[in-house]
DNA sequence: CCGTACCCTAGTTT
DNA sequence: AAAACTAGGGTAC
């Protein structure tokens, strides 16, 4: 295994891997001691993308990794430590919630997944909390997936397109997938035959982009704006799940509209055009931690 | 564009 | 303590 540490002061902003691997963008990381989204301390996390594993750990200076291939261009782009949050944050609109929710949350990086894992765990998303998206992704990539032998430890790829068009509903139904096991199972085939991929959204414009992806079974303008946000680089987009909406009728109340498409409009206007997906994921972040305090008193 | 059914399970209430 | 009940990052029809 190769080994090396990228220093944080090259990534404008900071990063704050806990943060950003346990929101609920990702969810192709697992963490070595098995308790993610449980609120304690993030250790060392770990993951394989283009059959290439990758470890990391945060240090007070460094992102540390070790990888079967030189990771820090890997880890660039899955974790888009290039970019400058700082400058996200000053070209969105000077609001109160959004500059406590950046302040709150620094180091908060949107991710870079790969396009096919991302396209499924959203569809698997759909009424689920973010606990059973992770389990039903690691369960999908034990069961489908290529076994891995890391220094003597075996891990599980996740499914390709073929691996999950040619499972059969039922054995899909039996992670735990319930009614999302003939989305995924169709959408895989639609990806394996070549008939469609989620990059064919790439170079058109945000709304265009996002009703293209919806050509998947299973993907709607929610799940088709996650994939837009967290795999395709489309930083304006604004998943709009009922958290959001809720968020959007307490806080900007004059953004809440009919449609799901005039809605997004609006908020995307009012969070600032060009990283409303940034401004969005930290608001919704903040809003989720404070509810939780709240909750406990 | 609108309403409803849908699969599963942890957490809560009877 | 076992059995209902509820809701949880939507989508297809």
């Amino acid at each position: 295994m190769e080994r090396g540490a990228i220093a944080l002061d090259s990534c404008p902003g900071g990063l704050d891997l806990r943060l950003t691997l346990e929101s609920g963008q990702s969810y192709l990381w697992r963490r070595e001691d098995d308790r993610m989204y449980e609120g304690d301390p993030g250790g060392r996390y770990y993951t394989i993308v283009d059959d290439e594993f990758v470890r990391v750990r945060q240090t007070d200076t460094t992102l540390e990794w070790e990888s079967t291939t030189d990771a820090e261009p890997v880890l660039r782009e899955l974790l888009r430590l290039d970019d400058d949050l700082d400058a996200i944050m000053a070209a969105g609109p000077d609001d109160p919630l959004l500059r406590e929710a950046y302040a709150a949350h620094r180091g908060m990086r949107i991710v870079n997944d790969p396009s096919f894992p991302c396209l499924i765990s959203f569809i698997c998303s759909a009424q689920m909390r973010v606990s059973r998206i992770h389990g039903m992704q690691t369960t999908l990539a034990e069961r489908f997936g290529d076994g891995m032998e890391i220094d003597g430890e075996t891990y599980h790829t996740f499914p390709t397109p073929e691996q999950l068009a040619s499972a059969s509903v039922e054995a899909l139904r039996e992670c735990s997938l319930g009614y999302r096991a003939p989305y995924v199972r169709e959408t895989a085939g639609m990806i394996a035959s070549g008939d469609a991929r989620p990059e064919d959204a790439l170079g058109l414009a945000y709304e265009d982009a996002r009703e293209s992806l919806t050509r998947f079974v299973g993907v709607g303008p929610k799940v088709a704006d996650c994939v837009l946000l967290f795999s395709l680089g489309y930083l304006e987009a604004v998943p709009l799940d009922t958290w959001l909406r809720s968020a959007i009728e307490e806080y900007f109340p004059e953004c809440d509209r009919d449609s799901y498409r005039e809605t997004s409009r609006a908020i995307r206007e009012r969070l600032g055009d060009e990283y409303a997906g940034y401004a969005q994921t930290y608001v919704f972040h903040h809003l989720r931690t404070a509810g939780t305090v709240e909750a406990g008193e």
